[in-house]
DNA sequence: TATTGTTATACTCTATAACTATA
DNA sequence: TATAGTTATAGAGTATAACAATA
């Protein structure tokens, strides 16, 4: 029964599971996630996109829309509609930037500074529901892991 | 500087930006993964649900397409289509149990067989791509830890 | 020629409700 | 009453192409 270098052998392939793959792991678990995520913010006008955008804006004050896409990996088409709604929120305003006349600088309100704060504190309780079942040390195990995947 | 129970503090929730929280690390993992074995089965036709849920039919032979549902996590309404598809390509046959008039068995042909074969060869190609930066011991760590989040 | 923000559009995936036939 | 398979449909997320304004 050879092994090549990668360890698998003809009879573990073919005896695999869908739980053996790796990505199907990720997968399940991205799904529970989002969607305890999305649960958790039901009532609020939160989805984890528009959430992932307002914590870049307020990490990055004066950001451009092209600079978040590039960030998150969104697409610069997609992220018009979820500007607009933080803007008619109130929670983020955009400024003509006078260095480059096609960007926009965007950053919070204080309103959206606010909001964003009780975001994240809510996001927190979500990820330690979530994460329950890992200690401290699991968690940067898995946080270290997960970004050597796609950073 | 107090902190709680759970270990953040005012400050460090404040300052925790996107790529601090867990759930948007296995969120863009699983993005790169899936992203990937798509690609890798282009020309193909073959997505992670098709590749799920013929991969669950090889392993309990005679499973019900509700049985799938249930293991997958799969809504009864989005397996119909993904089934015609495998058994028009000749890949799931389906009979009458006797015993209950209301299910199919599902079966993988003999031709479903070879094809699911080759499938997971070529996903475990797609695997050691996407895991490469993980060695052995990682990626089981990275297995365990998965499986505490959604199972 | 390249980039920004935008519009329009299409496609995939997923969720819900309802129906039938069986149990 | 509950379940299996199905249909229809709606919604969210994402992808591509094209455009005007600007660099």
């Amino acid at each position: 029964m050879a092994h090549d270098q990668a360890g698998e052998c003809v009879d573990e392939l073919r005896a695999l599971s869908i739980e053996g793959f790796l990505g199907y792991q990720v997968r399940r678990a991205s799904v529970v996630i989002m969607n305890d995520f999305i649960e958790t913010f039901a009532e609020l006008p939160v989805r984890p996109v528009s959430f992932s955008v307002a914590s870049v804006i307020d990490d990055r004050p004066g950001v451009s829309s092209a600079e978040i896409c590039r960030i998150l990996g969104l697409q610069r088409a997609n992220i018009v509609s979820v500007l607009e709604k933080l803007q008619s929120e109130g929670f983020v305003r955009r400024t003509e930037a006078p260095s480059d006349m096609r960007v926009q600088r965007l950053y919070l309100t204080e309103a959206g500074v606010d909001a964003l704060r009780s975001w994240k504190a809510r996001a927190m309780e979500h990820e330690n529901r979530i994460f329950a079942r890992l200690d401290r040390d699991e968690r940067k195990q898995l946080d270290s892991l997960l970004r050597k995947i796609w950073s």
